[in-house]
DNA sequence: CGTCTGATGACATGCCGTGCCATCACCGTA
DNA sequence: TACGGTGATGGCACGGCATGTCATCAGACG
Protein backbone atom coordinates (compact mmCIF):
# COMPACT_ATOMS: atom_id res chain seq x y z
CA UNK A 1 0.00 0.00 0.00
CA UNK A 2 1.12 3.47 -0.75
CA UNK A 3 1.13 6.01 1.59
CA UNK A 4 -1.00 8.35 -0.38
CA UNK A 5 -3.75 7.29 -2.68
CA UNK A 6 -2.73 7.54 -6.13
CA UNK A 7 -3.74 9.93 -9.28
CA UNK A 8 -3.81 13.00 -6.48
CA UNK A 9 -4.06 15.62 -9.34
CA UNK A 10 -7.05 13.57 -11.07
CA UNK A 11 -8.60 13.58 -7.79
CA UNK A 12 -7.93 16.77 -7.71
CA UNK A 13 -9.65 17.61 -11.32
CA UNK A 14 -12.96 15.60 -10.64
CA UNK A 15 -13.58 17.08 -7.12
CA UNK A 16 -12.82 20.51 -8.45
CA UNK A 17 -15.48 20.19 -11.32
CA UNK A 18 -17.89 18.65 -9.11
CA UNK A 19 -17.80 21.62 -6.72
CA UNK A 20 -17.82 24.06 -9.40
CA UNK A 21 -20.83 22.92 -11.21
CA UNK A 22 -22.41 22.43 -7.39
CA UNK A 23 -21.72 25.73 -5.41
CA UNK A 24 -20.02 27.98 -8.72
CA UNK A 25 -16.19 28.64 -9.15
CA UNK A 26 -16.71 31.49 -7.28
CA UNK A 27 -18.10 30.21 -3.55
CA UNK A 28 -15.77 26.91 -4.03
CA UNK A 29 -12.80 27.41 -2.19
CA UNK A 30 -9.54 25.31 -2.69
CA UNK A 31 -9.86 24.01 1.20
CA UNK A 32 -13.10 22.83 -0.09
CA UNK A 33 -11.64 20.49 -3.49
CA UNK A 34 -8.71 19.37 -1.24
CA UNK A 35 -11.19 18.28 1.38
CA UNK A 36 -12.93 16.31 -1.31
CA UNK A 37 -9.58 14.90 -2.65
CA UNK A 38 -8.34 14.34 0.78
CA UNK A 39 -5.68 16.26 0.34
CA UNK A 40 -4.31 19.59 1.76
CA UNK A 41 -4.56 23.25 0.18
CA UNK A 42 -0.89 23.15 0.10
CA UNK A 43 -0.87 19.93 -2.46
CA UNK A 44 -3.16 21.67 -4.35
CA UNK A 45 -1.18 24.08 -5.53
CA UNK A 46 1.93 21.93 -6.18
CA UNK A 47 -0.71 20.49 -8.92
CA UNK A 48 -2.24 23.19 -10.02
CA UNK A 49 -1.25 26.98 -10.60
CA UNK A 50 -3.93 28.38 -9.27
CA UNK A 51 -6.97 27.63 -8.78
CA UNK A 52 -8.39 28.20 -12.13
CA UNK A 53 -5.66 25.84 -13.66
CA UNK A 54 -7.42 22.73 -12.28
CA UNK A 55 -10.09 22.56 -15.12
CA UNK A 56 -7.28 23.16 -18.05
CA UNK A 57 -4.92 20.80 -17.18
CA UNK A 58 -5.51 19.08 -20.87
CA UNK A 59 -5.57 22.02 -22.39
CA UNK A 60 -1.61 21.85 -22.77
CA UNK A 61 -1.68 18.15 -24.04
CA UNK A 62 -3.79 19.86 -27.68
CA UNK A 63 -0.63 22.45 -27.98
CA UNK A 64 1.93 19.79 -27.18
CA UNK A 65 0.31 17.63 -30.05
CA UNK A 66 0.30 20.67 -32.32
CA UNK A 67 3.85 21.67 -31.93
CA UNK A 68 4.76 17.55 -32.57
CA UNK A 69 2.97 17.49 -35.51
CA UNK A 70 4.30 20.93 -37.09
CA UNK A 71 8.32 19.55 -35.90
CA UNK A 72 7.45 15.90 -37.67
CA UNK A 73 5.48 17.23 -41.08
CA UNK A 74 8.32 16.82 -43.83
CA UNK A 75 9.84 19.75 -45.03
CA UNK A 76 7.65 19.68 -48.76
CA UNK A 77 4.31 20.30 -47.14
CA UNK A 78 2.93 24.00 -46.73
CA UNK A 79 1.65 25.44 -43.27
CA UNK A 80 -1.86 24.63 -44.77
CA UNK A 81 -1.65 21.32 -45.78
CA UNK A 82 -0.24 20.36 -42.20
CA UNK A 83 -3.27 22.29 -40.78
CA UNK A 84 -6.11 20.53 -42.76
CA UNK A 85 -4.61 17.63 -42.22
CA UNK A 86 -3.86 18.15 -38.62
CA UNK A 87 -7.25 18.93 -37.39
CA UNK A 88 -9.01 15.78 -37.72
CA UNK A 89 -5.80 13.58 -35.73
CA UNK A 90 -6.33 16.58 -33.07
CA UNK A 91 -10.19 15.63 -33.17
CA UNK A 92 -9.20 12.06 -32.82
CA UNK A 93 -6.83 12.08 -29.70
CA UNK A 94 -8.22 15.02 -27.87
CA UNK A 95 -11.82 15.18 -28.34
CA UNK A 96 -12.61 11.02 -28.81
CA UNK A 97 -14.37 10.80 -25.10
CA UNK A 98 -17.72 11.57 -24.19
CA UNK A 99 -19.67 15.01 -24.69
CA UNK A 100 -20.85 14.97 -21.67
CA UNK A 101 -17.88 15.87 -19.50
CA UNK A 102 -17.11 18.41 -22.36
CA UNK A 103 -20.43 19.95 -22.07
CA UNK A 104 -20.45 20.42 -18.13
CA UNK A 105 -16.72 21.73 -18.58
CA UNK A 106 -18.12 24.46 -20.82
CA UNK A 107 -20.89 25.36 -18.41
CA UNK A 108 -18.67 26.08 -15.69
CA UNK A 109 -16.32 28.08 -17.54
CA UNK A 110 -18.63 30.57 -19.39
CA UNK A 111 -19.85 30.92 -15.98
CA UNK A 112 -16.90 32.66 -14.69
CA UNK A 113 -15.23 35.87 -16.70
CA UNK A 114 -11.81 34.49 -14.79
CA UNK A 115 -12.32 31.22 -16.25
CA UNK A 116 -13.73 32.61 -19.82
CA UNK A 117 -10.17 34.28 -19.21
CA UNK A 118 -8.29 32.05 -19.04
CA UNK A 119 -9.83 29.79 -21.75
CA UNK A 120 -8.90 32.51 -24.24
CA UNK A 121 -5.55 32.67 -22.64
CA UNK A 122 -5.48 28.57 -23.67
CA UNK A 123 -6.22 29.34 -27.35
CA UNK A 124 -3.71 31.92 -27.57
CA UNK A 125 -1.14 29.96 -26.02
CA UNK A 126 -1.94 27.36 -28.95
CA UNK A 127 -1.93 29.86 -31.45
CA UNK A 128 1.64 30.52 -30.52
CA UNK A 129 2.83 27.02 -30.93
CA UNK A 130 1.71 26.86 -34.16
CA UNK A 131 3.49 30.35 -35.05
CA UNK A 132 6.60 29.51 -33.80
CA UNK A 133 5.98 25.80 -35.05
CA UNK A 134 5.61 26.94 -38.94
CA UNK A 135 8.19 30.14 -38.36
CA UNK A 136 10.55 27.58 -37.56
CA UNK A 137 10.20 25.45 -40.56
CA UNK A 138 10.91 28.95 -42.56
CA UNK A 139 7.66 30.12 -43.24
CA UNK A 140 6.88 34.06 -43.51
CA UNK A 141 6.18 35.80 -40.50
CA UNK A 142 3.04 37.33 -41.13
CA UNK A 143 1.76 34.35 -42.99
CA UNK A 144 2.53 32.03 -40.29
CA UNK A 145 1.20 34.48 -37.45
CA UNK A 146 -2.02 34.23 -39.91
CA UNK A 147 -2.38 30.78 -40.53
CA UNK A 148 -1.56 30.17 -36.11
CA UNK A 149 -5.08 32.59 -35.29
CA UNK A 150 -7.22 30.76 -38.37
CA UNK A 151 -6.46 27.60 -37.13
CA UNK A 152 -7.32 28.33 -33.55
CA UNK A 153 -10.73 30.16 -34.76
CA UNK A 154 -11.40 27.51 -36.96
CA UNK A 155 -10.84 24.74 -33.74
CA UNK A 156 -12.90 26.97 -31.30
CA UNK A 157 -15.57 27.96 -32.92
CA UNK A 158 -16.28 24.22 -34.70
CA UNK A 159 -15.85 22.58 -31.32
CA UNK A 160 -18.44 24.94 -30.33
CA UNK A 161 -20.82 23.85 -32.60
CA UNK A 162 -19.97 20.43 -31.97
CA UNK A 163 -20.63 20.84 -28.12
CA UNK A 164 -23.76 22.66 -28.86
CA UNK A 165 -25.14 19.81 -31.29
CA UNK A 166 -24.96 17.86 -28.36
CA UNK A 167 -22.03 15.70 -30.26
CA UNK A 168 -24.86 15.26 -32.69
CA UNK A 169 -22.57 15.72 -35.75
CA UNK A 170 -18.74 14.32 -35.52
CA UNK A 171 -16.01 17.16 -35.07
CA UNK A 172 -13.79 16.00 -38.25
CA UNK A 173 -17.45 17.44 -40.32
CA UNK A 174 -18.07 20.29 -38.45
CA UNK A 175 -13.99 20.91 -39.04
CA UNK A 176 -14.28 20.57 -42.63
CA UNK A 177 -17.39 22.51 -43.19
CA UNK A 178 -15.78 25.20 -40.67
CA UNK A 179 -12.90 25.45 -42.76
CA UNK A 180 -15.02 25.96 -45.82
CA UNK A 181 -17.04 28.32 -44.41
CA UNK A 182 -14.73 30.52 -43.58
CA UNK A 183 -12.51 29.94 -46.89
CA UNK A 184 -16.12 31.09 -48.46
CA UNK A 185 -16.14 33.81 -46.46
CA UNK A 186 -12.71 35.77 -47.18
CA UNK A 187 -13.37 34.71 -51.19
CA UNK A 188 -16.45 37.06 -50.87
CA UNK A 189 -15.66 39.83 -53.35
CA UNK A 190 -16.88 42.51 -51.09
CA UNK A 191 -13.61 42.33 -49.52
CA UNK A 192 -12.16 43.90 -52.54
CA UNK A 193 -10.58 47.08 -51.48
CA UNK A 194 -12.42 49.93 -53.60
CA UNK A 195 -10.30 51.72 -56.40
CA UNK A 196 -9.42 54.85 -54.76
CA UNK A 197 -8.05 53.83 -51.80
CA UNK A 198 -8.78 52.59 -48.34
CA UNK A 199 -9.98 49.51 -46.86
CA UNK A 200 -13.60 50.79 -46.93
CA UNK A 201 -16.37 50.70 -49.95
CA UNK A 202 -16.61 53.82 -51.13
CA UNK A 203 -18.59 53.09 -53.99
CA UNK A 204 -20.98 51.35 -51.72
CA UNK A 205 -21.88 47.64 -52.37
CA UNK A 206 -24.46 46.19 -54.67
CA UNK A 207 -27.77 48.09 -52.87
CA UNK A 208 -26.05 50.33 -50.81
CA UNK A 209 -26.01 53.99 -49.92
CA UNK A 210 -22.80 55.62 -50.59
CA UNK A 211 -20.81 56.70 -47.53
CA UNK A 212 -23.06 54.70 -45.13
CA UNK A 213 -21.51 55.27 -41.78
CA UNK A 214 -20.73 58.59 -42.67
CA UNK A 215 -22.72 60.05 -40.07
CA UNK A 216 -20.32 59.72 -37.62
CA UNK A 217 -19.95 58.03 -34.26
CA UNK A 218 -19.50 61.34 -32.48
CA UNK A 219 -21.81 60.01 -29.24
CA UNK A 220 -20.33 58.91 -25.69
CA UNK A 221 -17.40 56.91 -27.12
CA UNK A 222 -14.78 59.68 -26.06
CA UNK A 223 -13.20 59.72 -29.79
CA UNK A 224 -10.24 61.73 -29.75
CA UNK A 225 -9.42 60.73 -26.10
CA UNK A 226 -7.62 57.80 -26.99
CA UNK A 227 -6.24 55.78 -25.09
CA UNK A 228 -3.99 52.31 -25.39
CA UNK A 229 -6.68 50.54 -27.09
CA UNK A 230 -6.36 46.59 -28.70
CA UNK A 231 -2.39 45.62 -27.51
CA UNK A 232 -0.73 43.09 -29.23
CA UNK A 233 -1.05 41.14 -31.80
CA UNK A 234 1.12 38.40 -32.65
CA UNK A 235 3.77 40.48 -32.40
CA UNK B 1 -10.89 73.99 -5.14
CA UNK B 2 -11.92 70.61 -4.77
CA UNK B 3 -11.32 68.51 -1.51
CA UNK B 4 -10.00 66.14 -4.24
CA UNK B 5 -7.44 66.09 -7.00
CA UNK B 6 -9.40 65.25 -10.29
CA UNK B 7 -9.09 62.59 -12.54
CA UNK B 8 -8.31 59.97 -10.01
CA UNK B 9 -8.75 57.04 -12.75
CA UNK B 10 -6.03 58.72 -14.83
CA UNK B 11 -3.80 59.37 -12.10
CA UNK B 12 -3.69 55.42 -11.18
CA UNK B 13 -3.14 54.37 -14.70
CA UNK B 14 0.02 56.60 -15.07
CA UNK B 15 1.47 55.77 -12.11
CA UNK B 16 0.58 51.80 -12.19
CA UNK B 17 2.14 52.14 -16.02
CA UNK B 18 5.10 53.83 -14.67
CA UNK B 19 5.65 51.67 -11.44
CA UNK B 20 4.73 48.11 -13.62
CA UNK B 21 7.74 49.36 -16.50
CA UNK B 22 9.96 49.96 -13.48
CA UNK B 23 9.68 47.20 -11.34
CA UNK B 24 7.29 44.70 -13.23
CA UNK B 25 4.06 43.89 -12.53
CA UNK B 26 3.99 41.01 -10.14
CA UNK B 27 6.27 43.33 -7.60
CA UNK B 28 4.35 46.34 -7.81
CA UNK B 29 1.51 46.19 -4.90
CA UNK B 30 -1.46 48.32 -5.18
CA UNK B 31 -0.50 50.32 -2.15
CA UNK B 32 2.31 51.45 -4.16
CA UNK B 33 0.29 52.80 -6.81
CA UNK B 34 -2.04 54.59 -5.08
CA UNK B 35 0.54 55.83 -2.87
CA UNK B 36 2.18 57.38 -5.83
CA UNK B 37 -1.29 58.35 -7.31
CA UNK B 38 -2.21 60.36 -3.68
CA UNK B 39 -4.84 58.17 -3.27
CA UNK B 40 -5.90 54.76 -1.01
CA UNK B 41 -6.01 51.41 -2.18
CA UNK B 42 -9.55 51.04 -1.53
CA UNK B 43 -10.34 54.09 -4.04
CA UNK B 44 -8.29 51.97 -6.60
CA UNK B 45 -10.68 49.46 -6.64
CA UNK B 46 -13.22 51.39 -7.13
CA UNK B 47 -12.38 52.92 -10.49
CA UNK B 48 -10.80 49.34 -11.91
CA UNK B 49 -12.00 45.86 -11.13
CA UNK B 50 -8.60 44.36 -9.86
CA UNK B 51 -4.85 44.99 -10.72
CA UNK B 52 -4.69 43.86 -14.08
CA UNK B 53 -7.22 45.73 -15.31
CA UNK B 54 -5.65 49.60 -14.85
CA UNK B 55 -4.00 48.57 -17.98
CA UNK B 56 -6.94 48.00 -20.28
CA UNK B 57 -9.14 50.43 -19.14
CA UNK B 58 -9.36 51.98 -22.98
CA UNK B 59 -10.13 48.55 -24.33
CA UNK B 60 -14.08 48.85 -23.84
CA UNK B 61 -13.96 51.97 -25.91
CA UNK B 62 -12.83 49.73 -28.79
CA UNK B 63 -15.41 47.59 -28.44
CA UNK B 64 -18.37 50.43 -27.67
CA UNK B 65 -17.46 51.58 -30.83
CA UNK B 66 -17.39 48.82 -33.20
CA UNK B 67 -20.66 48.11 -31.78
CA UNK B 68 -21.92 51.78 -32.62
CA UNK B 69 -20.38 50.97 -35.99
CA UNK B 70 -22.81 47.56 -36.49
CA UNK B 71 -25.67 49.32 -34.92
CA UNK B 72 -25.88 52.14 -37.31
CA UNK B 73 -24.52 50.84 -40.56
CA UNK B 74 -27.40 50.47 -42.68
CA UNK B 75 -28.82 47.52 -43.24
CA UNK B 76 -28.02 46.80 -46.90
CA UNK B 77 -24.37 46.52 -46.26
CA UNK B 78 -22.90 43.35 -46.06
CA UNK B 79 -20.76 42.53 -42.51
CA UNK B 80 -17.72 42.11 -44.66
CA UNK B 81 -18.87 45.77 -46.06
CA UNK B 82 -19.02 47.40 -42.30
CA UNK B 83 -16.00 45.72 -41.28
CA UNK B 84 -14.03 47.20 -44.12
CA UNK B 85 -15.28 50.28 -43.60
CA UNK B 86 -14.88 49.86 -40.24
CA UNK B 87 -11.47 49.26 -39.25
CA UNK B 88 -9.96 52.60 -40.88
CA UNK B 89 -12.24 54.48 -38.64
CA UNK B 90 -11.22 52.28 -35.49
CA UNK B 91 -7.63 52.92 -36.21
CA UNK B 92 -8.14 57.03 -36.44
CA UNK B 93 -10.03 56.98 -33.27
CA UNK B 94 -7.78 55.19 -30.90
CA UNK B 95 -4.57 54.86 -32.02
CA UNK B 96 -4.07 58.52 -33.63
CA UNK B 97 -1.93 58.98 -29.77
CA UNK B 98 1.85 58.22 -30.19
CA UNK B 99 3.11 55.03 -30.59
CA UNK B 100 5.36 55.36 -27.69
CA UNK B 101 2.58 55.24 -24.76
CA UNK B 102 1.62 52.41 -26.85
CA UNK B 103 4.81 50.33 -27.13
CA UNK B 104 5.40 50.79 -23.40
CA UNK B 105 2.03 49.40 -22.84
CA UNK B 106 2.82 46.35 -24.97
CA UNK B 107 5.89 45.87 -23.21
CA UNK B 108 4.46 45.59 -19.35
CA UNK B 109 2.10 43.50 -20.99
CA UNK B 110 3.89 40.88 -22.60
CA UNK B 111 5.87 40.57 -19.22
CA UNK B 112 3.29 38.74 -17.35
CA UNK B 113 1.36 36.22 -18.16
CA UNK B 114 -1.62 37.65 -16.23
CA UNK B 115 -1.54 40.22 -18.05
CA UNK B 116 -1.54 38.43 -21.56
CA UNK B 117 -4.47 36.63 -20.56
CA UNK B 118 -6.39 39.54 -19.75
CA UNK B 119 -5.48 41.24 -23.22
CA UNK B 120 -6.50 38.03 -24.64
CA UNK B 121 -10.20 38.30 -22.85
CA UNK B 122 -10.36 41.53 -24.13
CA UNK B 123 -10.15 41.13 -27.53
CA UNK B 124 -12.45 37.52 -26.97
CA UNK B 125 -14.98 40.55 -26.10
CA UNK B 126 -14.41 43.03 -28.93
CA UNK B 127 -15.34 39.58 -31.15
CA UNK B 128 -17.74 38.47 -29.06
CA UNK B 129 -19.70 42.19 -29.53
CA UNK B 130 -18.49 42.21 -33.35
CA UNK B 131 -20.53 38.68 -33.47
CA UNK B 132 -23.85 39.79 -31.54
CA UNK B 133 -23.74 43.09 -33.04
CA UNK B 134 -24.07 40.88 -37.00
CA UNK B 135 -26.14 38.22 -35.73
CA UNK B 136 -29.15 40.96 -34.77
CA UNK B 137 -28.49 42.53 -37.88
CA UNK B 138 -29.97 38.48 -38.99
CA UNK B 139 -26.15 37.21 -40.19
CA UNK B 140 -26.09 33.83 -40.32
CA UNK B 141 -24.69 32.23 -36.52
CA UNK B 142 -21.84 30.64 -38.00
CA UNK B 143 -20.73 33.20 -40.41
CA UNK B 144 -21.21 36.15 -38.02
CA UNK B 145 -18.74 33.99 -36.03
CA UNK B 146 -16.34 33.49 -38.46
CA UNK B 147 -16.35 37.49 -39.14
CA UNK B 148 -15.78 38.29 -35.76
CA UNK B 149 -12.67 36.40 -35.56
CA UNK B 150 -11.24 37.02 -38.79
CA UNK B 151 -11.66 40.87 -37.67
CA UNK B 152 -10.03 40.81 -34.56
CA UNK B 153 -7.15 38.56 -35.85
CA UNK B 154 -6.53 41.20 -38.59
CA UNK B 155 -6.45 43.81 -35.95
CA UNK B 156 -4.47 42.00 -33.47
CA UNK B 157 -2.29 41.22 -36.14
CA UNK B 158 -2.08 44.56 -37.88
CA UNK B 159 -1.27 46.18 -34.56
CA UNK B 160 1.65 43.88 -33.50
CA UNK B 161 3.22 44.47 -36.77
CA UNK B 162 2.40 48.94 -36.51
CA UNK B 163 4.42 48.58 -32.95
CA UNK B 164 6.96 46.07 -34.64
CA UNK B 165 7.24 48.83 -36.90
CA UNK B 166 7.75 51.86 -34.23
CA UNK B 167 4.49 52.71 -36.26
CA UNK B 168 6.30 53.83 -39.26
CA UNK B 169 3.98 52.24 -41.83
CA UNK B 170 0.27 53.67 -41.31
CA UNK B 171 -1.99 51.14 -39.22
CA UNK B 172 -4.50 52.02 -41.90
CA UNK B 173 -2.04 50.84 -44.34
CA UNK B 174 -1.04 47.35 -42.24
CA UNK B 175 -4.48 46.75 -41.87
CA UNK B 176 -5.56 46.27 -45.47
CA UNK B 177 -1.97 44.22 -46.16
CA UNK B 178 -2.72 41.84 -43.02
CA UNK B 179 -6.36 41.33 -44.62
CA UNK B 180 -4.96 41.14 -48.08
CA UNK B 181 -2.70 38.38 -46.88
CA UNK B 182 -5.12 36.62 -44.99
CA UNK B 183 -7.50 36.49 -48.16
CA UNK B 184 -4.82 35.01 -49.67
CA UNK B 185 -3.50 32.41 -47.94
CA UNK B 186 -7.36 31.39 -47.82
CA UNK B 187 -7.79 31.22 -51.52
CA UNK B 188 -4.81 28.91 -51.51
CA UNK B 189 -5.66 26.01 -53.39
CA UNK B 190 -3.99 23.81 -51.04
CA UNK B 191 -6.41 23.69 -48.81
CA UNK B 192 -9.02 22.22 -50.71
CA UNK B 193 -10.08 18.99 -49.31
CA UNK B 194 -9.37 15.73 -50.95
CA UNK B 195 -11.60 14.14 -52.77
CA UNK B 196 -11.88 11.04 -50.92
CA UNK B 197 -12.56 12.57 -47.79
CA UNK B 198 -11.36 14.29 -44.67
CA UNK B 199 -9.82 17.51 -44.63
CA UNK B 200 -5.98 16.09 -45.13
CA UNK B 201 -4.43 16.34 -47.93
CA UNK B 202 -4.45 12.60 -49.03
CA UNK B 203 -3.35 12.73 -52.80
CA UNK B 204 -0.65 14.76 -51.28
CA UNK B 205 0.16 18.32 -52.67
CA UNK B 206 2.44 19.50 -54.98
CA UNK B 207 5.66 17.92 -54.27
CA UNK B 208 4.41 16.39 -50.94
CA UNK B 209 5.02 12.58 -49.76
CA UNK B 210 1.83 10.65 -49.44
CA UNK B 211 0.61 10.19 -45.47
CA UNK B 212 2.78 12.92 -44.56
CA UNK B 213 2.36 13.02 -40.85
CA UNK B 214 1.38 9.42 -40.99
CA UNK B 215 4.32 8.18 -38.53
CA UNK B 216 2.58 9.07 -35.34
CA UNK B 217 2.74 11.30 -32.84
CA UNK B 218 2.26 8.34 -29.80
CA UNK B 219 4.85 9.68 -28.22
CA UNK B 220 4.65 11.33 -24.94
CA UNK B 221 1.31 13.02 -25.25
CA UNK B 222 -0.89 10.61 -23.40
CA UNK B 223 -3.13 10.47 -26.61
CA UNK B 224 -5.88 8.31 -25.31
CA UNK B 225 -6.45 9.99 -21.74
CA UNK B 226 -8.08 12.95 -23.55
CA UNK B 227 -9.12 14.59 -21.20
CA UNK B 228 -11.23 17.91 -21.90
CA UNK B 229 -9.16 19.60 -24.23
CA UNK B 230 -9.72 23.39 -25.66
CA UNK B 231 -12.97 24.33 -24.66
CA UNK B 232 -15.84 26.37 -26.07
CA UNK B 233 -15.30 28.93 -28.86
CA UNK B 234 -17.84 31.14 -29.80
CA UNK B 235 -20.83 28.58 -29.09
C1' DC C 1 20.43 -1.61 7.57
C1' DG C 2 21.44 3.07 6.02
C1' DT C 3 20.71 6.61 2.60
C1' DC C 4 18.37 9.06 -0.86
C1' DT C 5 14.31 10.60 -3.28
C1' DG C 6 9.88 12.41 -4.04
C1' DA C 7 5.31 13.43 -2.69
C1' DT C 8 2.76 15.24 0.93
C1' DG C 9 1.61 17.70 5.49
C1' DA C 10 1.93 21.70 8.35
C1' DC C 11 2.78 26.49 9.36
C1' DA C 12 3.58 31.37 8.46
C1' DT C 13 3.09 35.22 5.58
C1' DG C 14 1.95 38.87 2.14
C1' DC C 15 -1.10 40.64 -1.14
C1' DC C 16 -5.66 40.75 -3.39
C1' DG C 17 -10.28 42.08 -3.43
C1' DT C 18 -14.65 43.36 -0.99
C1' DG C 19 -18.12 44.82 2.49
C1' DC C 20 -19.20 48.36 5.52
C1' DC C 21 -19.40 52.79 7.51
C1' DA C 22 -17.50 57.56 8.19
C1' DT C 23 -16.06 61.87 6.21
C1' DC C 24 -16.60 66.03 3.72
C1' DA C 25 -16.75 69.29 -0.43
C1' DC C 26 -20.29 70.56 -3.59
C1' DC C 27 -25.00 71.61 -5.00
C1' DG C 28 -29.71 72.81 -4.78
C1' DT C 29 -33.33 74.68 -2.09
C1' DA C 30 -35.61 77.68 1.07
C1' DT D 1 -27.72 81.36 6.34
C1' DA D 2 -29.44 76.87 7.21
C1' DC D 3 -30.39 72.36 5.66
C1' DG D 4 -30.32 67.95 3.44
C1' DG D 5 -28.89 65.15 -0.60
C1' DT D 6 -25.14 63.44 -3.56
C1' DG D 7 -20.89 61.47 -4.72
C1' DA D 8 -16.13 60.52 -4.28
C1' DT D 9 -12.85 59.27 -0.99
C1' DG D 10 -10.73 57.44 3.54
C1' DG D 11 -10.36 53.92 6.94
C1' DC D 12 -10.96 49.37 8.79
C1' DA D 13 -11.79 44.42 8.95
C1' DC D 14 -11.72 40.08 6.87
C1' DG D 15 -11.73 35.89 3.91
C1' DG D 16 -9.29 33.76 0.28
C1' DC D 17 -5.39 33.11 -2.81
C1' DA D 18 -0.69 31.89 -3.50
C1' DT D 19 4.06 30.97 -1.93
C1' DG D 20 8.23 30.01 0.92
C1' DT D 21 10.01 26.89 4.18
C1' DC D 22 10.68 22.95 6.94
C1' DA D 23 9.14 18.37 8.64
C1' DT D 24 7.47 13.73 7.67
C1' DC D 25 7.56 9.26 5.77
C1' DA D 26 6.88 5.23 2.10
C1' DG D 27 9.56 3.15 -1.27
C1' DA D 28 13.73 2.35 -4.07
C1' DC D 29 18.45 1.30 -3.99
C1' DG D 30 22.75 -0.56 -2.54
Amino acid sequence: MSRWQPNAGERLESAALELFAEQGFAETTVPQITARAGLTTRTFFRHFADKREVLFASDQDVAALARQMIAEAPPSLSPMQIIAGGLDRVAAAQFSGGVDLFKRRKAVIESDDGLREREMHKMSALSEALRSGFEARGTDTLEAALIAQVTVTVFGVSIGRWLASDGATPLPDLLRETLAALRGLMADPRWEPAPGGGVGPQGAGPGGTARPQGAGPGGTVRPQEAGPGGGAGQG
